[in-house]
Parts: C-alpha cells; structure tokens; sequence
DNA sequence: GAGGGGCCTTGATGTGGGACAAACGGACCT
DNA sequence: AGGTCCGTTTGTCCCACATCAAGGCCCCTC
C-alpha cells in the first residue's frame, strides 16, 4: 500500500430525503417528515469493489444494507464447502436480514460490480420504528416479501425443468430493472453462468446451453453477458406451461 | 349435522402466559408483566380439522398463527397448478408471515393433522410492539429465522443428491421434535410421501426407495410413518459428505 | 501483437431420479 | 370375513441434466 494512500472510510452522509430510490427503497410511502428523521439515522456509505465482501457469514450482525447502486449476490456455504447463491440484489434492495435472527450474518454478500451501500445501524432502526409506525410496516412488509419471494425460488427450484428456471430467472430480473428505469428487453448480466447455475440448481453447462437454445429457438440474442429479449411472450410461456 | 350440534366457535382464551409453549414461541424471552400484554392481544383459539386449511392463497391477510397443538404444511401454488410444499410447522411455529408485505396471503396452510392455533391479529401485534421493545426484536428474529432456514432449503434444493436431501429433512424434524420434549431417534410422519418429495424437489417413488435404501443400509427403521433412527451419526455424514 | 487467463460454448458420454405400471398393505367400511 | 380405497413399495425403462473434455472468445498485460 503506498504511503499516500491511506485506508478511507467514506464519510459521505447518505440523504434518503434526496435519493432517487426513495420509492424502491427502506423509505418507500413514508412522508417528508419521516424519512428526514430516517436521514439521521442512515449514517454513512460504503464502497465495495467488485469481487470483495459485504459481510460474510459467522461476521456479528450490526448493520443492515441498503444497495445504493451495483449489484450483490449472497451465498450460503454449506459444511462440506458446496456454495449456494441465494439471491442477486441490486439498487433499493436490502441486504442483512438474514443477520438479525442470531445477530450473526448467515451468508456472505459479495459485490458482483464496483457497489455502493448505505448503512442502517439495526439497533437505531429498531429504536427509530418504534416511534414510527409507518416505518415499522414498510420494514416488516420488506421481511414479508423477501420470505414470499423465497418461496418463489423453493418452488423454481423444487418443480420446474431448465428452461422454465432460466426463462422465470431472466423475467424476474428484467422485471426489477425495469422498475429501476431500464429497458425491458435488454439487460446485462452482472454475474457468471456458474452463478446463474448456483442460483437456480443448475450446472453452468446447462445455463449456456439453454441460452443458446433460446437463441436459436429467436426467443433470446445473447451475446456473453448482453441479452436482449426478442419474445417476451415466448419466455412466460414456458414459465406457465406444465409441459412435463 | 345434528341438531343438537350448533357450529362452535371456540371462544376459549388463550393464556401465553401459562402456555408450555412459552419458551418456543412469540412470547420467548419476555418477562411475566410483557407476556401479559401478550396475552391481552392473542385473543382466540381456532380448531383447524386434518385436511382442512388455515387459510389460503389470496386470502386477506388479517392475523398470524401460532400452533398450539397439530401439524401443518405450507404450500405455494404456481399459475399451471403445480405446488409446493414450503415447510412443515409444529407446535410453536408461526404461520401467516407471507401475508404481510402484500396484505393477503400468499401461500395456503393446511393441517396434516387436527390442530389447534391461537389467533395473534396482526394490527393488534404492531401496535403492542411499538410498546414493547422486546416484543418487536423477537418478532424480527422469528422473521429472520425464517429467511434463514429458507436459505437453507434453498441449499438443499439447489446442490444435494436425494440421500442427502431426506437425511437433511428427518435430521431438521427429530431436532424440532426434540425440542418439544419428543425422542431424537423415533418419530411419526404426520406427512405423505408426496408431500415429503414436494417440500425436497423429489418424486414420491423416489421418497420411498430412498427410504427404502436407508433401512438396508440399517440407518433407518421404516415402518410406514413410523420411523427409529438407529444410525444419527450415519445421517449426519450423508448430509456433510460431498460425495457427488 | 503475442501470450495468457477467465469465462463461455459445444460435443460426447454417463447417470440419478423421473415416468409408468403393478402389486402390496393397512384402515375403514359393510 | 371380504371389499374398497388410498398411500406405499418395488420393478423397468428412459430422459434431462451432470460430467468430462476440448476448443473459442474476450480482455488484460507486457
């Protein structure tokens, strides 16, 4: 490390007030009022370079993540080393929960590109929700859903064939995207065909055979990491069809 | 129907306070005058028949469940009628978590056996906890825990071979059992096979080979739903052994 | 622009668990 | 006791995906 650079701790003060996230994020149908009072409590921001961790799992639990901009994936690792990504996170998204039960993170969060997060001490939001209902609701809505859309994944994983995961994989992803503003019908993948496999209990082999498939079936152009959608349709009905 | 038999609806009160549950469910770690409140809240009891549903998919959501005595399964339905079963829930164990980020449920419940649950409206419960510091901490712990044990699932789904996934699911069951006071090494599935291979991505024929396997391998005793763990350390070593 | 290292694609072959079918067994009738 | 129903077990065959292996593409560095 060279002399003139010393360690920095981003000192930059977060502003939900300000941020354009505000409704894909922690403060999302709170007022004016409270999100200023929530401002206070949003302390600091950290960077995370790509392919570095967020936490890991067995890390004490102290703070909750908000995802400012990049993208995360989290993976649990079982005792005989098999990882597992559990989910891809990206601008809004909170990162964490998985920390408050035993007050130790159960998985590690690992930056996918040069990301950003704020910092939610969870101790100042459990003091804070509790003198704001609104806020106390919306946190426990985002516990809710993150559970509903686990669900979501057990059934992916448990009951459907390749193509039915990658074609519900890659509509849910252009689904969140679009609600931060991008193209429905094209996106950039942030993370590796293995991790596309990890995800959805697939081999990275059948991740890109069932891409090229897609190609050639004029469902999908995929270029590596660039896709564009040429028939969304054609993708939900194979997430729909019981073909088996 | 008889007409001597009106329907009945069970206004028995619910007293977590002298409830032997006490320690294994919401009110875990309160103190006497906090588990009082409680009690004020947990107004009635409901009895759920074997077969019958707590609640269903697209129910509104209006209050969570705690068993009391019984045993149910959570299930997700997909658009072409697949499903899935999500977890099985014993005495203790809170159903209903799914219903709040959207305000309606969004899986079904079902009993595996005639139960009985304390209804815990959910309204009544964010009011008391902005009251009750530890109440709210619990509570995000028991969500917590749930997002945990759902990565976990999706571990299972995800990478293990289907010895693993059944060995992974009767060691979960025993240790839960085992906490309610019953034996570590025999116990009655109150589940089908279907619904066993449903919660771990397998067939029900596959269930039962491996069952099957299991007993000649003098692991398990296997008599229908009747199951003795002779060899745990046995078990334990499929789990961790990745043998693929 | 040559070389190297990731990541991705594609081919050949293998296999775990699915699909289908039949028989078994226990619970509950009459 | 016999019959029916439903869940379970077991056998046989087959396929979707895994595994193993080779080669291609892109980007980085020197």
């Amino acid at each position: 490390m060279s002399l003139a650079t010393p360690v920095r701790i981003e000192p930059l003060k977060s502003h939900c007030s300000s941020c354009n996230l505000r409704e894909l994020c922690l403060p999302v149908g709170l007022s004016n009022e409270q999100v200023e009072r929530l401002d206070a409590l949003v302390a600091s921001r950290r960077t995370i370079e790509r392919g570095q961790a967020l936490f890991r799992a067995g890390d004490s639990f102290v703070s909750l993540f908000a995802v400012r901009t990049g993208f995360f994936k989290t993976t649990v690792v079982a005792e005989d080393g098999r990882d597992q990504v559990t989910g891809f996170q990206m601008a809004g998204e909170l990162l964490g929960l998985d920390g408050i039960g035993t007050e130790r993170h159960a998985c590690d969060a690992v930056a996918l590109e040069d990301s950003t997060v704020c910092v939610i001490p969870y101790g100042q939001l459990e003091g804070l929700s509790l003198e704001i209902t609104d806020l106390q609701r919306v946190f426990h809505k985002i516990m809710s859903r993150e559970i509903v859309r686990e669900h979501g994944v057990m059934l992916l994983l448990g009951s459907m064939r390749a193509e039915e995961r990658l074609a519900a994989f890659l509509l849910n992803l252009t689904q969140r995207l679009h609600a931060r503003g991008f193209s429905r019908s094209a996106l950039v993948l942030r993370m590796s065909r293995e991790e596309i496999g990890s995800y959805l209990g697939l081999k990275l082999e059948t991740v890109s055979r069932t891409f090229s498939r897609f190609q050639a079936e004029g469902i999908l152009e995929v270029k590596q990491r660039d896709i564009r959608i040429l028939d969304q349709d054609g993708l939900r009905k194979l997430v729909n069809s019981s073909t088996c």
